[in-house]
DNA sequence: TTGTAGGCGTTATCAG
DNA sequence: CTGATAACGCCTACAA
């Protein structure tokens, strides 16, 4: 065997760490796993000696060893562009990756877009994975319930059909937001503040979000004897946010008032608004949802339904973390909503 | 050993695959490995074992035994906020991992802020990943410079220094347009059509593209004769557009065009423009660059440069594979830019 | 062309 | 509390 001139220098094993210290793979092992089965002296030894030796342990023995993979997968069975034009999610992501920070964990992900190509599937299911995070899924993402058999799953959002096709149960963990409780808040904002010929701008209603904060709006609307036919639909984005404003103009000229399901569309309807004259808050109040930043960055700060989204990332991230350790956890982790106001409304 | 009822049915292995199809486990690993040492009723005998047993191979005792990951690492030196904004980067991540799958890597996001975790780094230098792919680097995130020591590394887009501070020789990968050039373009567009009083909006001059578009732009205009001091900086985010734009506006109301290095800020100024009243294109000219989404999805459509941003990002998948395997690679990769007339200018 | 045998770096099970 | 020793699933000389 000869020795290239570019050989890198090869990684310390736990081998070399035992012979370091002086003492046998097992112990270095116990220390690296922080076994309490060990005396004082030997413990320092092998810190002594790892830290010298600058050692980490290798993940794919590892993982060989005891089947685990030390991986959990990031699913997001969406359009690339959709998921990432939206703040939203990237609060979520930024809490999901600064939970995951603190573990020996590592995030990978995969865009699945509509529905996942056939290695993806492979790869998920294929023991490749320890846990799956999902974000943003839509009705028609059947698949993932299969991955639950199979391993620890959280999803961002209560789940489409769970709760009503299920027993109970067998529900799926998630993290959410109570929608309709949240989105009938944000329209009583503007009932109180005598709105008369309220607007909605509604979520997709294939996603949990999108039909959930449209009945809590709507539910708002009816209770308070306001009309409920001033209604549209867009799928979360700015330009669809815009459309959607259109749309509401052209067929309603005599709304005062409109309550948008996230933010990012709200601020596509503002810009409309103001193309077409009307001031805000004056003439057409706005409330948005989600307080991400698309929020507060505009030139008219969004007036909007607050939802603690890297929170909300962060704790996807603990539950899954639990769950990999075997403990017990709440399927359902609701987190508390509440309005900002500010100058839309 | 009790089986517990909930008891997981364990993945075939090769040695499973073997008995099945009456062969040692050397010769399965050749079919698996696609050598051409194997008879043709071998190969189709443990194909179909293979099949019948959906077996896939275990990535952690396939990376133990030939010290490689088969993981690819997306590092991302920036704010999730500003990464997840951006079009542009959702459609270089589609175009990697539509690379990715059809190869046995995967992909792990890193997102490293402005400066990476302890974690993080001994992560991507502790032998987990196979590679790097970095996008929208800052020229403060020197680390990445150590990491091309250890693995191979493919950029999005020049990286900072390295060709102005290192022996071109030990340049780095990467994949980017003539962003001078192609500013240049999108400036003298303006020109050729008579713009007199043109302003710029740049991007931040701490990243490649950012300050090589500025130069390319004022470039062209001081080859033109025009002045060139009607410039403002952003960061290539919207809302950092709309700033610049105002700012420009004050301080140039005689403006009468405005290249814009993103077609994010683009839009930006594009809003501001119409709230202070100025008609697009017929008052203010304006030409974007990038041909993100966000070109071509507001009301009004943005003329402006386009860059093959999938492209791109499937060609650094590429690349990085074709080093994986050790075949020769050009060091850069240069794509095509063009303009696309659309209504802003 | 095919099989045998050893090893990759850890963890887990046992003795001691 | 510590140390052998056998897996874990795959790859790769080497031998046949």
């Amino acid at each position: 065997m000869t020795i290239t001139p570019s050989a890198r220098r090869v990684a310390p094993t736990l081998e070399a760490v035992a012979a370091a210290a002086g003492v046998s793979r097992s112990t270095v092992s116990r220390v690296v796993n922080g076994s309490s089965q060990v005396s004082p002296e030997v413990l320092a030894a092998v810190q002594d000696a790892i830290r010298s030796l600058n050692y980490s342990p290798n993940r794919a023995a590892r993982s060989l060893a005891n089947n685990r993979t030390l991986v959990i997968a990031l699913v997001i069975p969406e359009e690339a562009s959709r998921f990432f034009g939206d703040p939203y999610f990237a609060a979520i992501v930024q809490g999901i990756t600064r939970e995951l920070d603190n573990s020996d964990y590592v995030l990978t992900l995969q865009l699945a877009q509509s529905r996942p190509s056939e290695k993806t599937i492979r790869y998920l299911t294929g023991g490749n994975v320890d846990g799956a995070l999902v974000v943003s899924h839509h009705s028609d993402n059947a698949f993932l319930e299969t991955l639950q058999e199979t391993m620890p799953v959280v999803y961002n959002g209560r789940p489409m059909r769970f709760d009503t096709v299920r027993a109970p149960t067998q529900s799926a963990y998630f993290v959410d937001v109570d929608n309709a409780a949240a989105a009938a808040r944000g329209t009583q904002y503007l009932i109180d503040r005598g709105r008369e010929r309220i607007g909605i701008i509604a979520g997709p209603p294939d996603m949990p979000a999108g039909a959930d904060r449209a009945e809590g709006s709507l539910r708002a609307l009816s209770t308070a004897g306001r009309s409920i036919e001033r209604v549209t639909y867009g799928d979360f984005s700015q330009v669809s946010g815009a459309r959607a404003m259109r749309e509401l103009l052209d067929r309603f000229p005599d709304l005062d008032s409109v309550f948008v399901a996230s933010d990012l569309m709200a601020t596509g309807a503002v810009s409309v608004l103001r193309e077409r004259g009307r001031s805000v808050p004056g003439d057409v109040a706005v409330v948005g949802f989600d307080d991400s930043p698309a929020a507060s960055s505009g030139d008219i700060q969004l007036t909007t339904v607050h939802q603690p989204s890297e929170a909300m990332g962060a704790k996807m991230a603990q539950m899954m973390l639990s769950l990999l350790r075997g403990e017990p956890v709440e399927h359902q982790c609701i987190m508390q909503t509440h309005i900002v106001e500010r100058d839309s409304a």
